[in-house]
DNA sequence: TTGAAAATTCAACGATCGTTGAATACTAGT
DNA sequence: ACTAGTATTCAACGATCGTTGAATTTTCAA
C-alpha cells in the first residue's frame, strides 16, 4: 500500500535482512521486522513458514548471486595464464574484490547482507555448518586454485591461511567503525577502495610466507 | 546448593558466560541462565542489577587480567631489546600467545569468553563500541611498538593491517569448527599449537608487504 | 460483471520474556 | 538464644514472543 515500492515480500526480506544484521536472529521479532516492511504481523507467515524461514530466504537470496559472480572473477584470472599458475594476488583479489565492488555502490544493497554473514562466520552457534553449507564449493575452488599458485605449500598451512584471509576478510565485512575510533578517522571502514588496495597484498604475503617456511 | 563448588554469583557468571558466548545476547534468556546455574531466576537481580548488568559483568570479570597479561608479555619483549627495536613476529606473538595459552588449557575457563569477545568484535551493533571501551589502550600501546619495527609505515596501512590482524584473531577465537569441515579434519580449531605456529608468521608478512610497499 | 485466487487485515492463543516484592532460610557476631 | 544482615525461594506483574484461523479486501481472467 503506502510506499509499496517492491511487492511485499520483498520488503520483507528486506527490512528482515537489516534488521538481523544489526541485532542478530533471537535479537529481532517479526513484529519489529512487518513494522519496518510497513505489513501486518501475520503477512510474514503467508509468504514465509515461519521466523526461522525467513531467515533461510534472507540468507538464500543474494548467495547464488554470489557465488556466481566470484567464480567468474576467478575463472577471469584463470583465463589469463593458459600456461603458468596465476599469482596468489590474483586469486586472493578475484575472492575480495567482487564483494567489495558489490559494497562499494552507492545503495546499500549488500551491506547488511555482508554484516549478516560476517556475524554468522564468527557465531560458534552457527558458524561452521552455514558457512560450509553456502561457501563450501566455491572455497574449495579457490584453494584448489590457492594450491597450484603454491604447489609446494603443505595442505595444513594453506587451511590456515584461509582461515586467517576469511577472519580478515568478515571483520572488514562487519563494518563495526572500531577502526575508525582506533586511528582516529584516518581509516574508515566503509571506505572499500583502501581495503582493495590492501588486503591483497597483505593476505598473499602471509600465504606466501606460511607455504614457503 | 547442590553442587556449589563456586560461590552463586561465580556460577551465574559462569553459565552467562556460556551461553551468551554460544546463542548471544538476545539468544539467551534470564531463566535459561539461572537454569544452568542451578539457582533461582530472581537470584539474578539479587546478585545483579539487570540482564545488561549481568552481561557487563561477563566482560569486565575477566577483560582486566586479559589486558595485564598482553602488557606484560609486550615489556618483556621490549626488555629483551633495550637498544634496537623488536620485530613484528615477536610484537604479533606478545598479541597473541598469551590468548592462545589461556585457550590451550585443558579446561574450558576461558573458551566462552574468547568466543563471546569474537562474535562482539564482528556485531555491527555493539563491536566498535564495545571493543574501543575495553581494550583501546592495549591495542594502541601494540600499535606504537609496531610503528617502532616499521618506522617507515604509512598511518593507514599501519592501521589496516591490525584491522586484518584482528579479523584473523577473533575468528580463531569464534572456534566454528568451520575449518574442521573444510579441511576434511586436516586442521582443527582447537588445536592452538598449530595456530601459535602460524599466526605470527602468517600476519607479520602481511604487515611487512602493506608497510613497505 | 462475475467469481475464484491471491493478498491483506483483525483478533487472539499459550508461552515466555525481564523484572519485582514479600516471605523464608541461612549465617554471623554478641 | 537473639539478632542483624545476607542469601534464597515463591508467586506473580504486564509486555512481548512466534504463530494461527477466520474474515476481509484486492486482483484479474473469463
Amino acid at each position: 500500500m503506502a510506499t509499496a515500492q517492491h511487492p511485499t515480500r520483498e520488503r520483507i526480506l528486506d527490512a528482515a535482512e537489516e534488521l538481523f544484521a544489526s541485532k542478530g536472529y533471537e535479537g529481532v521479532s517479526v513484529r519489529q521486522i512487518m513494522r519496518k516492511a510497513n505489513a501486518d504481523v501475520s503477512l510474514a507467515y503467508y509468504h514465509f513458514k515461519s521466523k526461522q524461514d525467513l531467515f533461510d530466504q534472507v540468507m538464500l537470496r543474494r548467495v547464488e548471486h554470489l557465488n556466481a559472480i566470484r567464480l567468474k572473477a576467478l575463472e577471469a584470472v584463470e583465463e589469463r595464464h593458459p600456461d603458468d599458475a596465476p599469482s596468489v594476488e590474483e586469486i586472493i583479489d578475484a575472492f575480495t574484490h567482487p564483494l567489495l565492488d558489490l559494497l562499494a555502490q552507492e545503495h546499500d544493497e549488500w551491506k547488511y547482507y555482508f554484516q549478516l554473514i560476517a556475524q554468522i562466520n564468527n557465531s560458534p552457534e552457527w558458524g561452521g555448518e552455514l558457512m560450509t553449507r553456502y561457501f563450501d564449493p566455491l572455497v574449495r575452488r579457490f584453494i584448489e586454485a590457492l594450491r597450484k599458485a603454491l604447489p609446494d605449500c603443505d595442505e595444513r598451512d594453506l587451511f590456515w591461511s584461509y582461515h586467517f584471509l576469511s577472519g580478515a576478510l568478515t571483520l572488514t565485512f562487519a563494518e563495526t567503525k572500531r577502526i575508525d575510533n582506533l586511528s582516529g578517522g584516518v581509516c574508515q571502514s566503509s571506505d572499500m577502495a583502501s581495503i582493495n588496495e590492501r588486503m591483497p597484498a597483505f593476505l598473499a604475503a602471509g600465504f606466501r610466507a606460511l607455504c614457503s617456511r
